[in-house]
DNA sequence: CAGTATCCTCCTCGATACTG
DNA sequence: CAGTATCGAGGAGGATACTG
């Protein structure tokens, strides 16, 4: 059912261009998630942990604790956790050097590579767009008191 | 593929759109998430509903109870809130018709339409790599057990 | 260094009931 | 139709301690 899905286009000013339905279902009918592929990837890189870390992998390996520094803010576990699951969707290569004390590296795979592109444009549509959202928000809350 | 991603390096600034480095803590010290725009985007974006509900207002506006079924298996809670926070970030238009019963309408602004583009990017890659992420996570629970 | 194991706490989210 | 209010279960995720 989801062969044939992308067709995202790419010169139109946004409304037009997007056929947006071929994601959906067409009656919203079915509760379940696991047959939509946004769903899927969203899950993943939802937690804001995997997207930093696949950004942070993308322009060298990191070993762990070099990664876990880099991100700033995660703890030890949820590092472990994120990498665990990005390994298990192929997007990050993990390999182990048997030194002691045992290195470990981090690395994004080839799919990986692909991901960065796109995670890169909502970046940066983030650092561009920063201010405004920041700035409805004030206004939003201003209105509301 | 990997010939684009050099670039993203913070070696080279330059034009590109895709200075990682840029968003992130140099040293990674700061536990805050507040100061970076990314994480900003990524806590209103990782809410599964959000994506979606932005994904399905770019065709066109739609009413509450169609949004609903449209996104479907979204409680009519979450979609309020999610709808709430959407309006607030100044991305969604709320539009009260004051006829009985009572009609709202939902739309994007024109912010919000500037964001379907790098999600629409996203979603493409979903639907590209989909099949990669899920043969690759069927090889790795078989090399586990 | 690079984890694993446990515990424990919020906080999200769904279910349900009520309203203009 | 389009919400709001309230409650309760469940899971995400931090803190801590231990290990190869």
């Amino acid at each position: 059912m989801n062969e044939q899905i992308g067709r995202i286009d790419g010169g139109m000013p946004a409304d037009s261009a997007l056929s947006v339905e071929a994601f959906l279902t067409p009656q919203g009918e079915l509760p379940a998630a696991s047959d939509c592929p946004v769903r899927d990837v969203l899950d993943r890189l939802g937690d804001a942990w995997s997207f930093l870390v696949v950004l942070r992998l993308a322009p060298a390996p990191m070993r762990f604790n070099a990664l876990k520094r880099a991100v700033g803010g995660v703890s030890q576990r949820m590092l472990t956790v994120t990498l665990r699951s990005l390994e298990r969707d192929g997007l990050v290569n993990r390999k182990v050097f048997p030194t002691t004390p045992p290195q470990v590296e981090y690395s994004l795979t080839q799919l990986g590579f692909t991901l960065v592109r796109p995670m890169a444009e909502l970046t940066r549509w983030a650092s561009d767009h920063h201010a405004s959202v920041r700035q409805a928000r004030a206004e939003y809350d201003a209105g509301a008191a």
